[in-house]
DNA sequence: TGCGACCTGACAGCAAGCTGACAGCACCCG
DNA sequence: CGGGTGCTGTCAGCTTGCTGTCAGGTCGCA
């Protein structure tokens, strides 16, 4: 983990940066707000502690900035006590948290590993097997970067497969998963469905393993 | 957006409700740490507030609870001023904010809005999503930068699609979300609402995924 | 060559979704 | 208090296009 604390007083930036290398982090101190901008914009930081009182650039305009840039690093800034003007003017400008000074340094470092753990919790939506992408967030599907339009059953039987993309699936399991206990279906509906799916993805994609069931190409028999 | 206000004081509570409403949440009420506990494992929301000093279960606990059975719901917990080893103990317990008493409820709506927003990994209060920008604190919406005049319950809609713009949103997520368990509506209501937005908007900007549900306009067919 | 496993094009049924009309209701304003 | 106004859910009728079925074909294997 990587961190900057941006932070002009010499003494408290040095304490910030020892609690957070003791948290585990690997932190870098910056004084200006300028070099601040710039730093947060080139380098991957995942996380930012950034004190709103600055010579150079104001704390609230650099935290502008990164947003507008795109930068989604986690930022946490720095306020002065009970002015809550600030600190709600901070949040909108796209902090992600904030701590009235004087603060604790325990709490400090309580708040940064939570902001680090939540920001670290995504991704993952995209499945890969051989030629074929399913985005598993968006139900869509792609063949060698080419986006495929499927129908919802379409794509669930496709999912099935991509999840188990390391064996042969037998048709009554595909059943079985594809319709409820209640509604069951017989084989033939589901030929067709793989039927309507290699129209649309060309044949090799999912092979037939006669007697067995079916698999995506390229597992080994 | 679904909210849950935890809180024995009966005015406060009220108070709550009527401000997170104000901001276009659908605000729930309770008064018990064990009902709190039931309904936060149990119902979706996007937001809870939990207030520490509770009868039945301690808020502590209830919040351990969730977070112990899975529960990601972003929660802002209300503490007593001052007592910054509550804080601490709260944010270790997995709380994801927390505002000490007393506070205005503008900075309750300020981070409470933050906390949803982050919680789905956005930044700021300007959310843009394609040709439309929401801007969440003046409840307004603009297509193309044109300013378009929208519905309370058009607004709540189209804020829950815009804050998960990158998925598949089912019907019967959607009406978890715009209303509460217990007025239930028909996936008719949830049709009639997206139909007057399309004629709002124009009919590409909400994409239907036939069998899954709702999507912003994206990239992919 | 024969049999069973599997494929596929056509088609109809049907469920998902859309829309215009309407009525209940909350809210606003005089 | 009372009428007007605008929001919103319900209903009914409609469109759309997914999907299972069927019938007939092809393929692989013994």
């Amino acid at each position: 983990m990587r961190a900057l604390a941006v932070e002009d007083d010499p003494r408290i930036a040095a304490d910030l940066a020892a609690a957070l290398d003791a948290a585990g982090f690997r932190t870098e101190t910056c004084a200006d707000g300028q070099e601040a901008w710039f730093l947060g914009d080139t380098e991957a930081y995942d996380l930012i502690v950034l004190d709103l009182g600055l010579p150079g650039m104001d704390g609230l305009s650099v935290l502008k900035r990164w947003r507008a840039a795109g930068c989604e690093t986690p930022v946490l800034i720095l306020t002065a006590r009970g002015s809550w003007q600030e600190r709600v003017e901070g949040i909108e400008a796209g902090a992600d948290d904030y701590l009235p000074k004087p603060f604790r340094m325990e709490e400090l470092v309580a708040r940064a590993r939570a902001l680090v753990r939540r920001s670290a919790g995504r991704g993952g939506a995209l499945q890969e097997a051989g030629p074929l992408t399913l985005d598993t967030n968006r139900m869509t599907v792609a063949l060698r970067g080419v986006p495929v339009a499927v129908t919802a059953q379409e794509y669930r039987l496709l999912a099935y497969l991509v999840l188990h993309r390391d064996r042969v699936i037998a048709p009554t399991e595909l059943l079985e998963h594809l319709y409820g206990d209640d509604d069951a279906r017989e084989v033939n509906a589901l030929e067709a469905v793989i039927a309507r799916l290699r129209r649309k993805l060309g044949a090799g994609v999912i092979e037939t393993r006669r007697g067995f069931g079916y698999a995506l190409e390229g597992l080994t028999p």
